[in-house]
DNA sequence: GCCGTTTTCGGCCCGACTGTTTTCAGTCG
């Protein structure tokens, strides 16, 4: 693990023991905060540590979690945090994980019955002697029975390929409710989050309680949570959590945006509004309450100044309309005017697809046919090479029939051009899977890691670097080869791929596949910040996963990218001439 | 603990829902 996962990782346990022990909780936020930021920094926080001040120039982190973090890097331990361990039971924090159990009951449950961690807590449950503690009654107890159990079964949250689909269907059956005027996702799944903690939608028009209602009829879903005249959480058959809001038309941006988020997104809005004088909750952007006034602002009949749309609410904070991907607190603030970035209309081209050759499911023209039909101008034929053996690798001899046969699909065929190509494996040393003489009769070259993905970061990034210095390679494909949830990958240093990737001309690739989403977001941003290619590939085995490209345009655009850098957008004479110039200008 | 178009002290985002309350604390998003 990097050093700024090791002490994000550290700084969340402090915020967790803090909470636990009572502290005041701002404190408890700002550590959660501390935690957040060093788990999204770009920069290596250990080569910050070796500049004076560079630590505590980063927003949200002081002095006083500066002076922690170079404990840390200098010591490898920090003596708050081991003294705040020696005051909580070192099970206490799972407990706080439980849904609808915080911070106040799980010190309860600690102090007042003994509970030290999940084990201890089910056992008095079951035992019954947590009943009669203050504000523990059936109900509660019975819910955290609930959340333990939910918490066996799922364990986490949903890729986004998988929660999209039911959010969809969700907001489907709600749409066919009578009188409905919209219904919207909202949540990390609008965000384009590559995993979904739970599934948030938002409608509006027509009569609440129906919609309540119709939401908690709906098939999937196996308990209702919660209930009441406007809001709705239920939990669904996957064990995902859906909420549903049902709000006034006149204040729909501001729910859609309060409800989008990020928090964090959102606090710093609020922030905004209150030094503009202003007020903004979900309802819309009031005038700031005066002192003696603590009810919510609509519930006065106060006049929004914004609330029909996000548009004129950012309008009226002073800011152009921030797509949602970008909101998550990582300086969309600072926008002068919204940028135009990469949609699923603007690709034109996929560039990194199997045939039945190797591991796919359809032959040449059936592949053809389907990216000519989907308005594509260009199809890449990449299979596996010959080291993908569980892949149906091809050695040279298959290889230069199937080049053969992809060149006379392309002859035959209309308004498709097909690239002659593959997905090369880059070895475990960072030779290539085929000889340079081979490599150079090949239209498009993908090269991508299989194997040795826990390779030593170092190693990792050598390995990688000879790859994308290769003269013969157009595209490095998913460069780190994690798969979410399941398999981390590998951890090479992105920001110097990413300086070589510009400096030959080979673009990085953003594998859509809903289980790799690779390169992920923060490393779109590194690499055009380089001065990077970027190519969105649905990596296609068969035919449903054209439909994958959706989520690798959403992980592109969360990382800021722009049409005029992506290689899928560029129309087919100028790809093609990428795709011939790339060769030329490495060979010099 | 962090931060600064009132500020180096005194704030720090805001409302819905639930359960156990007889007016509200706790949790969540």
């Amino acid at each position: 693990m990097s050093a700024n996962a090791t002490l994000a990782a550290l700084f969340e346990e402090m915020a967790a023991l803090l909470e636990l022990t009572g502290a005041n909780s701002f404190r408890v936020s700002a550590h959660a905060k501390v935690a957040r930021v060093l788990g999204e920094l770009d920069a290596d926080v250990e080569a910050l540590g070796r500049e004076p001040g560079a630590i505590e120039a980063i927003e949200g982190i002081g002095e006083g979690s500066a002076g922690r973090i170079r404990e840390w890097l200098a010591s490898g331990s920090i003596k708050d945090l081991e003294s705040l361990r020696k005051q909580v039971p070192p099970g206490l924090p799972e407990v706080l994980r439980v849904p609808g159990l915080g911070p106040k009951t799980a010190r309860l449950l600690w102090k007042e019955a003994g509970v030290v961690d999940l084990a201890t807590l089910k056992a008095k449950l079951a035992s019954g002697e947590l009943l009669g503690l203050p504000r523990m009654g059936e109900k509660t107890l019975a819910k955290i029975r609930e959340s333990l159990e939910f918490m066996e079964k799922s364990g986490g949250r949903a890729r986004l390929g998988e929660a999209a689909p039911v959010a969809e269907s969700l907001a489907r059956h709600l749409r066919a409710v009578k009188g409905v005027a919209r219904v919207e996702v909202a949540g990390s799944l609008r965000r384009g989050r590559e995993t979904i903690g739970d599934l948030d939608l938002l409608a509006c028009g027509g009569d609440p309680a129906g919609l309540i209602e119709a939401f908690r009829s709906h098939p999937e879903v196996r308990s209702v949570l919660a209930a009441g005249e406007t809001k709705c959480s239920v939990r669904l058959a996957s064990g995902m959590q859906a909420d549903l809001r049902v709000v006034d038309s006149s204040c729909f941006g501001a729910a859609w945006l309060y409800f989008t988020g990020s928090k964090e997104h959102n606090v710093r809005l609020r922030e905004r509004a209150i030094a503009r004088g202003l007020r903004l909750n979900e309802y819309g952007l009031f005038p700031h309450a005066e002192a003696d006034e603590d009810s919510p602002p609509q519930s006065r009949g106060v006049a929004p100044v914004a609330a029909a749309s996000e548009e004129e609410i950012y309008e009226a904070l002073g800011l152009p309309w921030i797509p949602p991907e970008l909101r998550e607190d990582h300086g969309e603030l600072s926008l002068r005017k919204t940028p135009t970035l990469v949609t699923v209309e603007a690709i034109r081209s996929e560039l990194h697809a199997h045939t039945r050759a190797s591991d796919g499911t359809m032959s040449i023209e059936e592949i053809a046919r389907l990216a000519r039909d989907r308005g594509f101008h260009t199809l890449a034929i990449t299979d596996h090479s010959r080291s993908s053996v569980q892949a149906n690798g091809l050695d040279p001899a298959r290889l230069r029939r199937h080049l053969d046969a992809v060149r006379e699909a392309d002859a035959r065929l209309d308004g498709i051009r097909l690239f002659a190509g593959s997905e090369v494996d880059i070895l475990a040393d960072g030779r290539l899977d085929y000889e340079d003489e081979l490599l150079a009769e090949l239209d498009w070259v993908v090269a991508s890691p299989h194997v040795a993905l826990r390779q030593d970061p170092k190693v990792a990034t050598e390995r990688l670097l000879a790859a994308v210095r290769h003269p013969l390679v157009h595209v490095l494909g998913h460069p780190t080869g994690r798969l979410i949830g399941s398999r981390p990958g590998l951890e090479p240093d992105i920001e110097a791929i990413a300086k070589a990737a510009a400096e030959c001309g080979t673009a990085l690739e953003v594998n859509a596949n809903h289980h790799r989403l690779d390169l992920r977001d923060r490393h779109v941003r590194i690499a055009l910040e380089a001065g990077c290619w970027i190519a969105i590939n649905c990596d296609v085995h068969s035919p449903e996963q054209f439909d994958e490209l959706r989520y690798g345009v959403v992980t592109a655009r969360r990382g800021g990218l722009t049409p005029d850098r992506c290689l899928n957008c560029l129309d087919a004479r100028t790809l093609d001439a990428w795709r011939k110039a790339k060769r030329k200008k490495v060979h010099k």
